[in-house]
DNA sequence: CGGCCGCGTTGATCTGCCTCAAAGCGGTGC
DNA sequence: GCACCGCTTTGAGGCAGATCAACGCGGCCG
């Protein structure tokens, strides 16, 4: 959010957030019908997004890592749509949303890298409708990993060995797939030499193969 | 978008429109890749915006009609993530970027419109993953039909009874399914007294039960 | 220590939707 | 009129992924 903008927009920025937040694995950050007062920047940790259907079941709209701006769909309606919950030990900061639309409208650089948050937030949830609408599902896992791959990749981390945060029946939900199905897949690729996997630490070794899995042609 | 606008705003925002421009049924609006320059509100018929998978295939991602705003996706990347394609013979306006983001800044409700719209858009497509990744064939279908059933009614139309204006194959890429299993399920609903299809025209006989089949609660 | 619990793996079977195929139907142009 | 074409319907059979079930493994707690 702060990239590009002068040393002055960026001390308004700062002088915004007033809080940062610690919660535990598993605890919830908001929940989908919650008033919506601010965004979220994630410091430190992760978490998911979840919506849930009226019957109870739920499906993981997104995966949220350090830098990603959650809450943007609660903007809308002035409530949260889905539900946001920790995958491990995270702080986030709040953006008080009538602070930020009043400093957006002073800082024009502002306001477009908020913009941009909103717009690839919708790209990314298309990507993920191609996904769930057109991809078997080998090549819905193979995006995951190279998804996952690329976000540890810009920032900093190893692009080909990270730990999964979410349990097999999580991916699968992000996925629209069952655990087992997950599971499975896991032990193939790993047989097939794509991948290494042990509980939730994954090696990739070839992300040629993944690729041309996963449909990109490159 | 000019909702809750003062009279001069809403002249700056008239102002700012210069072009209408008409499509053919079939016409494409925009391409994915292309410079992004504006977004487009329809004035009157209805489109739909689909993207490629590299290798071809195609998810449609949203179905779009009088008052949407469509390009959304376009504003982070600068270039259109999808592309739409008139279902009808139809007219938008262009909204400049450029100016659009200008103007927010000086008329807060419009910002604020603004903001509304692309959040929206972020929770359609959260609903959208919803039922592609955790309903079943006809629960989708129901969820189809009363979709439009609401936006039709709130565009002060009938809200049971109305003309399709997307092929079986249309219906099915944006649901994920194949167009065999549409036709399928229509003739099912027809059978059960739900629905009556004839080619694209459709009425809805029993909201309740369609609510019921689509997962809602109420 | 032993028992429990959450998570993961793997096998066997089932089924919802896809695939392939054929035929109907309405519109359009010759 | 007829032939053609795009779209739709319907049937028969197959398969990817779901479901059901059993077991393994590591961590935690009494």
């Amino acid at each position: 959010m702060p990239v590009g903008l002068e040393p002055e927009a960026l001390a308004q920025l700062d002088a915004m957030i007033t809080s940062q937040t610690r919660f535990k694995k598993g605890e919830i950050l908001y929940r989908a019908g919650e008033p919506f007062t601010a965004l979220y920047a994630i410091r430190l940790g992760s978490c998911k997004t979840t919506v849930l259907a009226e019957d109870g079941r739920e499906q993981i709209t997104g995966y949220h890592m350090l830098g990603d701006i959650i809450g943007l769909d609660g903007i809308g309606t002035e409530r949260h749509a889905c539900e946001a919950i920790a995958l491990e030990d995270t702080q986030v900061c709040a953006l008080p949303w009538d602070r930020l639309e009043e400093l957006a409208r002073a800082i024009p650089p502002l306001q477009h890298n908020l913009h941009r948050f909103l717009s690839r937030d919708i790209g990314r949830d298309q990507s993920m409708m191609l996904m769930l609408g057109s991809m078997r599902a080998e090549e819905r896992l193979a995006g995951f990993l190279l998804n996952l791959s690329e976000r540890y990749q810009r920032r900093g981390y190893s692009s080909t060995e990270f730990v999964l945060r979410m349990t097999r029946e999580e991916i699968g939900s992000y996925l629209g797939l069952k655990l087992e199905t997950v599971s499975r897949l896991f032990s193939r690729f790993h047989d097939e030499g794509l991948i290494q996997v042990q509980g939730r630490s994954v090696k990739l070794f070839d992300l040629t193969a993944l690729r041309q899995l996963a449909g990109y042609r490159c």
